[in-house]
DNA sequence: ATGTCGTGGACGCCACGA
């Protein structure tokens, strides 16, 4: 085979909401859905408790970075997984006030899968602009650039994936009333900006080209009936290399996930690669 | 179809995060 050359790859992400709770459903989507790589976020569990037979009884090994009941990431591949990293160069952890040292958060885990370097990223919520998790979170983003634009400009064929539930929704049609989001996170213009420097620094959000909205979302609140009244919100994404993106070929967003009893909040987001 | 769901710790509920 030549040095270059790639095989397809199906890649998908998912904000699962506890692995535990979640395992039947998730190992009957992988099978169902047929994908390369899945990139788990909100497993909310340690390591230890990571159910990692039930992925490997169907040929998928796993990466978890899991350090309590918050957040937790995961890599699920049956195309390789080499060279895992748990957390990106200069990830900073949470300070509850500036003079206090930074918590480490399991919020990034990396894997190189079929050729490609995956991240699985739950970026930090900001619950609310007065909140210290904002600026952390504006900060979290704001590094996580500076990774990926270090990745390209060392190599710019580098192929780098960086998927996950990003808490931002960057348009105005990415949730179903900006009324109702005035004020808040996820819409505000600094933590649009700080997504929108991924398409400067020369990456590509994948997912949106394929799924145009409006109306279009990944992600629906549990409580006041938001599923069913079609009110959700698209912050889930795929933002790729340039020498990933000329592959893509396809994106689907499986919102039937998210019906029926116990459903995730968020519905898985694939990218086909050729 | 459906007025939320998951975690841990001390209980048969509460606090917390989303």
């Amino acid at each position: 085979m030549p040095q270059n050359a790639h095989s397809p790859l199906s890649l998908a992400t998912w904000n699962v909401n506890s692995i535990r709770a979640r395992i039947d459903r998730v190992v009957d989507w992988i099978e169902r859905s047929d994908v390369d790589v899945l990139a788990m976020q909100e497993t909310k569990c340690k390591d230890s408790q990571f159910p990692f037979e039930r992925f490997e009884k169907i040929g998928y090994e796993v990466a978890h970075f899991g350090l309590n009941q918050w957040n937790g990431v995961a890599i699920a591949s049956r195309v390789g997984l080499d060279d895992v990293e748990r957390a990106f160069p200069g990830m900073p952890g949470f300070a509850k006030d500036p003079e206090a040292e930074q918590a480490q958060e399991a919020r990034a885990i990396s894997a190189v899968c079929g050729g490609v370097r995956v991240w699985s990223l739950y970026v930090p919520n900001g619950r609310e602009l007065t909140d210290r998790h904002y600026p952390y979170k504006l900060e979290w983003l704001d590094r996580l650039r500076s990774y990926a634009q270090k990745q390209l400009a060392d190599d710019a064929g580098v192929r780098l994936a960086m998927v996950g539930d990003w808490n931002v929704a960057p348009l105005d049609e990415d949730v179903w009333d900006m009324e109702f989001f005035e004020g808040k996170t996820h819409v505000s213009a600094p933590e649009r900006e700080a997504f929108d420097a991924f398409e400067a620094a020369g990456y590509k959000e994948i997912t949106r080209g394929f799924t145009p909205g409006p109306g279009v979302y990944t992600y629906w609140d549990y409580t006041q009936l938001r599923f069913p009244k079609k009110q959700g919100m698209r912050i889930d994404f795929q933002v790729v290399s340039p020498a990933l993106a000329e592959r893509a070929a396809g994106a689907e967003i499986d919102r039937d996930e998210r019906k029926g009893n116990g459903a995730s909040d968020h519905a898985p987001v694939i990218v086909r690669f050729e």
